[in-house]
DNA sequence: GTGATTGCAAAGCGTTTGCACCGTA
DNA sequence: TACGGTGCAAACGCTTTGCAATCAC
């Protein structure tokens, strides 16, 4: 099927939606759609602009009532950036770390970090009981670092 | 010198603005004195709460135009958590991390992360040109831990 | 059919801006 | 004295809420 409206995360997202008892949608369709076909962080706006191609008449208001039920069912992610937190992403499976760009927004997910020995090390020194942890790294993806050069 | 008006890190932040070319009001010191004193990330508002305590005529616009010259001048430093960005704290001094307490929003400092190997190799996996990384850890501090078994 | 979901409009909230007055240097 | 800084009020942008109409099941 050539459909570029029904990819297989779409289709996932949509199943755990339906089970989870939440109708499905013309408005839930075209912001899971957008959000599952997308390698970089998109805030509600830029979901909203994007999802209008798709149903011109879906409303902001959707949107963020939409963004709602995908986080509360850990399908995206709020991701956190130095200049702030209002954009989202598909979740982490599994124990994941962000790699970020900060030109476009592109996204990739990276594993293997080694914190436990350090988790340990603060958890017995801090006395806190230490339950999570973020590590996001921050860089310029390739195509960026490549555009950069032909502006020079 | 027992005045809590003066203590030395407040001090040293006033300092700095005078340096940088601000003038030291009656605002600008009760906003320094509440974040030089804090060891819990505060927003605006708790800021504005706390310093009218000290100075009571103050504005909430001026708390947010000195937190805007406070971080700009890297004094201060805006904190991300999972439920949002909008908290402030004394800035890191050099190469360290944050470990927040989920209940009562402490922080402590710690350092000693041990990212080069990791960075280098996602640096090189991913193609993307690393030029930061967060890392914080959250958990439950000593005090909080004690309330809230004293709370079964 | 019926109750969840929708889009619109309005409210809410945190933050920024315009402005005349004030106070530091 | 000069002009950076102030508090107030209003504007602003993003997000949530109230509501009648709509539509999935």
């Amino acid at each position: 099927m050539q459909d570029s409206t029904s990819n297989s995360r779409s289709i996932s997202w949509l199943q755990r939606l339906k089970i989870c008892g939440y109708r499905l949608t013309a408005p839930r369709r075209a912001v899971v759609e957008i959000l599952a076909d997308s390698d970089r962080t998109l805030n509600a706006t830029q979901i909203y602009d994007l999802a209008r191609e798709i149903y011109p008449s879906l409303g902001l208001v959707s949107v963020y009532r939409t963004l709602d039920k995908l986080e509360s069912l850990k399908i995206i992610q709020r991701v956190h950036q130095p200049d702030g937190c209002h954009a989202y992403i598909a979740a982490f499976t599994g124990h994941q770390h962000l790699l970020l760009c900060q030109d476009c927004g592109s996204t990739v997910f990276f594993q293997g970090d080694n914190l436990d020995e350090l988790v340990f090390r603060v958890e017995r020194d801090s006395g806190f009981q230490i339950s999570d942890h973020w590590l996001q790294l921050f860089g310029i993806c390739a195509p960026c670092q490549e555009s950069n050069r032909d502006k020079t």
